[in-house]
DNA sequence: CGCATTTGACCGGCGC
DNA sequence: GCGCCGGTCAAATGCG
């Protein structure tokens, strides 16, 4: 747990991914939606923290709108997410560190929200973002001491667009079946039409 | 009944 | 100090 990273901004994946449109795929798990738009994220990325499969997207530079949505939050998310609750209340205990953690964000060209990602999401929180008129849905890994969270964001400037992030490193492995044909073609489709 | 989502309250940081 | 902002909590509600 000490080795630590020295990158604490946060890295962009930016793919542009045009999902093939499948029928609804799994509708009791995973926060599928039922267009059957879906990205696989896996198994492992295994570079670092964060755990992402297939996701081989390449690292580019965000756009405008995307970065300047981002890049502000680094710095003062740590601070919320560990000592929040150690005001008033006597639960939780923020005794954790003040682990900065990175966070990897990529965008999809999709028709939902939610892709299917293999993880199990609960979602905690939904917030209004200045400048756009769709809202911002936090989800938190519900396998239990799992502490990855991700947020899920339309943009409005391309409606066409979501822009995912996820934070933290899954400690456990994905609940579906990796080998499952059509995740793999998922994953195929996420690097060709990129961005720029 | 046991989950997940909804939604407003609440919190810490920051800029003024 | 106050208000805004991004983020989180938690009670109520919904759903299978």
């Amino acid at each position: 747990m000490d080795h630590q990273h020295h990158h604490q901004g946060m890295h962009f994946l930016g793919s542009l991914v045009q999902t093939p449109a499948l029928s609804s795929i799994s509708p009791n798990n995973e926060i599928l939606a039922s267009s059957g738009y879906r990205l696989n994220i896996g198994d492992a990325c295994s570079s670092r923290e964060n755990g992402f499969p297939g996701l081989k997207a390449q690292i580019k530079g965000p756009t405008a709108q995307v970065k300047d949505i981002f890049e502000s939050r680094t710095t003062t998310v740590a601070a919320a997410a560990n000592e929040v609750k150690s005001g008033t209340g006597s639960k939780r205990k923020g005794d954790q560190k003040k682990t900065r953690k990175p966070r990897f964000a990529f965008q999809t060209r999709s028709q939902v929200d939610i892709l299917d990602d293999g993880y199990r999401w609960r979602k905690y929180g939904q917030k209004g973002v200045k400048n756009n008129k769709f809202p911002r849905s936090y989800y938190r890994c519900t396998h239990p001491g799992c502490n990855v969270k991700k947020q899920v964001q339309r943009l409005s400037v391309d409606e066409g667009i979501v822009v995912t992030t996820y934070e933290g490193m899954h400690i456990h492995p994905t609940e579906k079946n990796n080998d499952n044909f059509e995740q793999i073609l998922n994953q195929m489709h996420i690097y060709p039409p990129l961005l720029m």
